[in-house]
DNA sequence: TGTACATCAGTGAACGCGCGTTCACTGATGTAC
DNA sequence: TGTACATCAGTGAACGCGCGTTCACTGATGTAC
C-alpha cells in the first residue's frame, strides 16, 4: 500500500500533531507514548520517524499547536465586550474537564518547564503574545496581562486538584472574582 | 549487616520521603524512579517495599511532606506584617531556581491532577488549609485566599517557562503587583 | 538476666513490560528522459 | 504523453534500556521463656 502521496503525508503530519496536542494535555507528556500518539492518528509507530526526528520535536510541535489554539481564543477577547466571555469560558467546569482541548499551560506547564530549550522557547513566546493580548481591559499601558494569565493558569491548576465539582467551582469562582478585581484596578 | 533496628527504620523512612519530596519537585514525579529515590536516600531499590506498598503511596507521602513545608511557611505569614515577606519569598528567582524545596503545587500540581484519589485528597486538603491562611490580609471574611494562592502558583509556573532570568523577573514582578492589588481590594 | 529463636530491614539479582528508536521491507508516488 | 526507475510513507518486528515490582538471602534485632 505505501507509499502515500505528498498530500497524504501532510494530512498524516497534521493528524499526528493534533493527536499529540490532545493526548499530551489529557494524560500528560511523559505518560503519553509515541505509540499512543500514532495509534490515535491511525498509523503505526514505525512511521513516526518519517515525520519527526524524536519525541522531543513532537512535543515542541504539539505545544505550539495547543498554544496557537489558546492564542486565537484569546485574540477574540481583546475587545472589552468579549473579555468577560473569555474569562468565563476559561474559568469553567467545562474547561476543567476538557483538558484535551484546554489551556496547555495549565495542562503541561510544569512539565514543559523541565524540557529542552526548543519547547521552552515556544512556551515563552506564547506567554508573551497571550499576555500582551490580555493587557489591561481599558488600559493598554498597564502590564498586568501576564498576571491575569497567571491567575487563570493557577486557578485551573488548583481547581483540577479539588476532590469534588463543588469545591472546584468554589475555586473557579474565587479566580473569576479576582480577575474582575484586577481589571477594575487597571481601569 | 541487616536487620536494622526500629529506630533506624524510622530514620530510613524519613530519608526516603525527604528524598522523594525533593526529587519529585526537582525532576517531576514520573521522571523520578523508585531507584533514584532510594539511591538519594542512601539505600538500594529492593528495600523500598519494606516502607511503601507502591510508588503511588510514596507520591502521596512525599506530596504531604512538601505541602506541610509550604503550610508552615504560610503559617508564619498570617500576620499582616510578615505577609509581604512571604509573598516576596514565594515570588523570587531563588524560589524559581530551587524547585526541590519549593511549592509543590507549582512543581507537581498538574501531574498530581492525574493521579489516584489518595494523592488528590492530600492536595485538596492542603489547598483548603493554605488558602484559608492567605485569606484577606485585613479582612478574614473575604474568601480570596484561594485566588491569591492561584496567582502565586500560576506566576511561578509561567516564570519557570521564561527563557531568561530577566523575563522571569518581569513575570514575577507582575505577579507581585497583582497580589498587592488583590490585597488592597479586600481591605 | 541469659539464651534460643523468630522476625524482618536491607541487599542485589531477576522478573515481565513498555518505552523510544531502528530497520528491512513493500509498493504507490514522483521524476527524469 | 509514455516509460523506467528512484524515492520514500507507512508497516510491523526487533533493538537495548530502564521501569516498578518480586524474590531468595543475610544477619542483627526483637522477643518469649
Amino acid at each position: 500500500m505505501p507509499r502515500m502521496s505528498d498530500a497524504e503525508k501532510q494530512k498524516s503530519h497534521k493528524r499526528i500533531i493534533d493527536a499529540a496536542a490532545r493526548l499530551f494535555r489529557t494524560n500528560g507528556i511523559s505518560a503519553t507514548s509515541v505509540s499512543d500518539v500514532m495509534q490515535a492518528a491511525g498509523l503505526t509507530q514505525g512511521g513516526f520517524y518519517r515525520h519527526f526526528p524524536s519525541k522531543e520535536d513532537l512535543i515542541a510541535a504539539a505545544f505550539e499547536r495547543s498554544a496557537d489554539e489558546l492564542l486565537s481564543k484569546t485574540q477574540r477577547a481583546t475587545q472589552s465586550e468579549t473579555r468577560a466571555d473569555y474569562i468565563a469560558t476559561y474559568l469553567s467546569l467545562a474547561h476543567l474537564k476538557n483538558r484535551g482541548q484546554g489551556c496547555p499551560f495549565a495542562a503541561n506547564g510544569a512539565e514543559v518547564t523541565r524540557l529542552g530549550a526548543g519547547v521552552r522557547a515556544e512556551a515563552s513566546n506564547a506567554i508573551d503574545r497571550i499576555s500582551s493580548m490580555l493587557n489591561g481591559a481599558g488600559d493598554p499601558a498597564a502590564d498586568d496581562g501576564v498576571a491575569t494569565l497567571a491567575l487563570l493558569v493557577g486557578t485551573m491548576t488548583l481547581a483540577r486538584l479539588a476532590s469534588s465539582d463543588a469545591e472546584a467551582s468554589r475555586i473557579i469562582d474565587a479566580g473569576r472574582n479576582a480577575v474582575i478585581e484586577l481589571d477594575q484596578g487597571t481601569d
